[in-house]
DNA sequence: AGGAAGATTAAGCGATGCTTACCCAGTCGC
DNA sequence: GCGACTGGGTAAGCATCGCTTAATCTTCCT
């Protein structure tokens, strides 16, 4: 039988990128890592990681046993759980993950109440990109995954976990005041000489807007690269360019210095999602009803 | 983090409701066993299982961690023959537990068709009585489960399992020749003075003969106890007494000196069914396919 | 060219887990 | 009642396993 605890080690350095992130994150010393999935290789008679230059990479036999390994984990935590509550213990956790905006508007909301309803409660909150943090949840490191899709990106496979949308958030034209075309609802046609302010090539909102000015045969420029709303409504505001940014966000920021509308055309709302396990233990689906409460009043 | 070598520990014992069987099956010395359960037991603050005089009981803390270790070994079992698989190797196994009449006349048409299909694959076939070996399956040691249930009898909890009933398998009346009742359908009632043939108490046919026996209002003789059918109808045929036997039993022996009628009345029919995991192995659906012909065959 | 990051190899040491040996408590059979 | 048997727990010793430290290799970047 395989041992569980290189299949740790073959989870954990997926996930961490390198043998030495892993062995930072899991307190060992790099060699204990190496010599571990080395063992797990052998055992298995075929190469789990390619060894590069600047990290590992997993193989294809790699991928599967990854895949699979973090279905062990979750079970070996769901059974601690479980064994430490028919005990009569109690002592829970919650650690959520989310993607940077939503840890502004949609999550502090739910966490205070949360933490209002369930004092007794560890909360845990880290920061996951999406399209990522799938196999966290399945590891069981996250007992809820906040992730988005935005248009033009697809969603990752669900393979057995919950996902559950909480919210369609509107992404919005959002225009310096005084902009002439802030009176309507513009075509991307319309906003040909403009400079726009949006994520790097591959974050998701570039990718929506790069999508969107494909789709009506528009060029567009990014002036300015930045995956912070904040800092683009900042930009807005002293008049550099212009830029797309969700209604939630919009909501929560100060008024003033800038105008909103509605993009014509184009579909323009990011999806918000929920992710967790199939079977959620007991302090999950709670945290999930907040949130969806959150999300209605985030909207409005 | 449980050690999982741990949780096979417990599972073993369990499974052998012994320490020492559970240790003579891992080729382990029992106080190998013994101190790792009391670590197991250490780590999470609570007893798993009774120390008896003979062998040992789990707790309602230890049945509980006994399912989940059951799910764990079999993820465990599945992330070794799925990166086997991706390797490239295709050893195959392939264990199938059955219950002491379906090794008769269900399976070995069955396993003779699947060993000509699939020559490569190595079969194994265990006994396993109804209604336990969900557990088995769960774990990954049988990947096929052969099971009954009889009228007056209730099936276990599936538990994240796959179940299919593959044959509806009638129980007849089996009297010797030339009985007066060998005409038509007689109620158990008719049978008011007969001695009748059947398990012992807690059988599964014992059970079922009960029930119908109370729902009629009737009391009944038994003079006979055997499990097994083909004892059972040599009994018969010498004219000492009466008994159900499933049909496809009966198509199977020879057929001098008994005849068979229905029972009015009372629902006779024993179910049969296999029991496999969600995502079943590649060689499990062709067993199944040929099992389910072989239902079909049996049936006639 | 030199340094930094990441991986591997080699050697040593501590911890873990197994075995053997012994003890204890019921049960069975004479 | 008494000894043998079965099943479990405890203690001590020893081997293996896995981690650490130290050193080597390669590649990339300055």
């Amino acid at each position: 039988m395989l041992d569980a605890n290189r299949l740790r080690v073959l989870v954990e350095v997926a996930h961490a990128g390198s043998i030495a992130a892993a062995a930072e994150r899991m307190a060992f010393t790099p060699p204990a890592l190496s010599q571990q999935l080395t063992k797990l290789e052998n055992e298995l008679g075929c190469a789990l990681v390619e060894r590069g230059r600047t990290g590992v990479r997993l193989t294809a036999a790699g991928r599967v046993l990854l895949e699979h390994g973090e279905r062990v984990l979750g079970e070996l935590r769901d059974a601690e759980t479980a064994a430490r509550a028919a005990a009569g213990e109690t002592p829970q956790r919650l650690s959520v993950g989310a993607f940077a905006s939503a840890g502004k508007v949609l999550v502090p909301h739910a966490l205070a109440d949360f933490g209002r309803a369930h004092p007794h409660v560890r909360l845990t909150l880290s920061d996951v990109e999406p399209p990522g943090g799938y196999g966290l949840v399945t590891s069981g490191d996250l007992d809820l995954l906040i992730t988005h899709r935005y248009p033009g990106t697809s969603l990752p496979p669900v393979s057995g976990l919950h996902r559950e949308r909480v919210l369609v958030d509107p992404l919005l034209l959002v225009l310096p005041e005084g902009h002439p075309a802030a009176g309507g609802a513009p075509r991307l046609a319309d906003l040909a000489g403009e400079e726009w302010i949006c994520g790097a090539p591959g974050i998701s909102n570039r990718v929506a807007l790069e999508g969107a000015a494909e789709a009506e045969g528009v060029r567009l420029t990014v002036a300015y690269e930045t995956r912070d709303y904040e800092v683009t409504l900042a930009l807005i505001q002293v008049g550099v360019g212009i830029g797309l940014v969700p209604r939630t966000i919009l909501r929560a920021a100060p008024t003033t210095g800038w105008v909103a509308v509605p993009l014509a055309g184009v579909e323009t709302a990011r999806e918000v999602y929920v992710v967790h396990r199939s079977r959620p233990r007991s302090p999950v689906p709670a945290m999930v009803e907040m949130l969806r409460q959150s999300a209605r009043r985030a909207l409005g």
